[in-house]
DNA sequence: CATACCCATCGACGATTGTGGATGGATTCG
DNA sequence: CGAATCCATCCACAATCGTCGATGGGTATG
């Protein structure tokens, strides 16, 4: 990748314009990240993504070393933000990587947990 | 891509395993997650990724609407984490994305920006 | 029906984070 | 040298977050 040099003259007090940087992807795009910036929850997606299958959350109550309430408020977050959905059966509850996640989204997992 | 179907019987109190993950990674990677879980700092990395040149604080500083502190403290969180690098001249500082990323991490960028 | 299990929700706590005012070092210009 | 500019650091404050105990609803088993 190319990298322009540093300009050589500048004046003092006078400030050069930014790329522009949508504001509604930025905000989009960090809580995004904000879903994914915390161990607990990338092992949760990591788990869903590699097992290709629906996981009960009971199974990450006992795998995970953290309380129940905790296990599910993880989770909790993860569906608001719509990257899993669950399924009720029996008592049990299972949850899956959603079915129509946005493409980057996809990508971006895939690059972090390939 | 082929997602398994729920298991048909279950016995209560008894639970499966998860797939492995390993938590040097899921810790590495939240911290990752955790760098760029803000619009600010999303905003600075993407405007070094398409500017391909290093960029004054200054000129962060007067585009985005926040004070000079908290500009340097997201550049700071960033360069603590080496997402990005510094350069002075003169009374100016000037960064840009880090010469030698991860693959990974470059490929994470280029999905979430591109 | 009574018991046991699964799970979400609530409330509380300490820890972390985003923000900006104040300060001071470094550098350049007049 | 004195003034102005650029920037990092320190300090304080409100807001958010991760965690867990307690609680209660829902469901299956005996």
């Amino acid at each position: 990748m190319a990298v322009k040099a540093l300009p050589m003259v500048r004046q003092r007090g006078v400030c050069c314009g930014l790329p522009d940087v949508d504001a509604t992807w930025a905000s989009g795009t960090a809580d995004l990240m904000k879903a994914l910036a915390d161990p607990t929850r990338l092992t949760m997606i990591a788990s869903l993504w590699k097992a290709k299958a629906p996981i009960c959350i009971c199974d990450f109550t006992a795998g995970l070393a953290l309380s129940q309430p905790t296990i599910s408020h993880h989770m909790a977050k993860l569906k608001e933000i719509g990257l899993v959905e669950s399924e009720k059966r029996g008592i049990w509850i299972y949850y899956r990587l959603r079915a129509n996640l946005a493409p980057t989204t996809r990508r971006v997992l895939a690059q972090l947990i390939s």
